[in-house]
DNA sequence: ATATTGCATAACTAAATGGTTATATATTGA
DNA sequence: TCAATATATAACCATTTAGTTATGCAATAT
């Protein structure tokens, strides 16, 4: 996991995710490795739409692509969904621990009212 | 966290985040609430265009803002980021145990060749 | 009452995105 | 050898995005 991920590579990687499409082909090949032709099947959409958004896939590194004569397949690539994942939860995180001062201030504050009340 | 997270807002929370002022916004927002000029700041860009990425991230559902006099006051919506977290987390995990199994499959294959050998 | 501050909105622009059809290329099958 | 298959590339188009400047408007300060 070589951290930090570079902001453009989160730019490419978040816009490759924001499309139904390609969550979908993403999803598809956590199943398995597929060529291209499988990849297309579900979709109304021509091939060459599906080979763009192969290419997104592959520029973002959220896939590869390995010739296997005239097939090319493809593959999920695990780590770099790992890493965007990671970065994500790290906000979550921070934001979680935000909330958790937040709660404990708020407490902190009712005592001292009734504190004051008294 | 009311799963499952719809289509169409998977679409405009990744297409939110693929964008590095936007991420840095967010990240700004993590560590407390803070009106538009105090996020403008940072930045070497127009109002307008701050306020047009706040109107991005609203979308999406990650931020919140209030009116408060003629403020405006901004804050990242934790629930919103855990949902998106969670969401790219079940695929890793997917992910993963494809992974295993696959690791086991080889590990098996490698004995069957071992056995065919003697 | 008037000026200033903190925003939002409108109108515009350049570039990127997501799709199309037509065509090229390499591999395999008959 | 020739046809079919799997995929990529090119050229094009409509829409969206990310920025700009100019302006409007409500809340606050003087």
């Amino acid at each position: 996991m070589q951290y930090p991920l570079s902001s453009e590579k989160l730019d490419v990687a978040f816009m490759a995710l924001a499309d139904a499409t390609r969550r979908s082909i993403l999803a598809r090949l956590t199943l398995g490795d597929a060529n291209v032709m499988d990849l297309a099947a579900p979709f109304s959409m021509s091939q060459p739409a599906i080979t763009k958004h192969l290419n997104v896939l592959e520029r973002a590194g959220l896939i590869s692509r390995t010739k296997v004569g005239r097939l090319r397949r493809c593959r999920a690539e695990r780590e770099a969904i790992s890493e965007v994942t990671g970065w994500l939860e790290t906000y979550r995180q921070a934001l979680t621990a935000n909330f958790q001062r937040l709660d404990l201030l708020l407490e902190t504050m009712k005592k001292q009212e009734k504190e004051n009340q008294r």
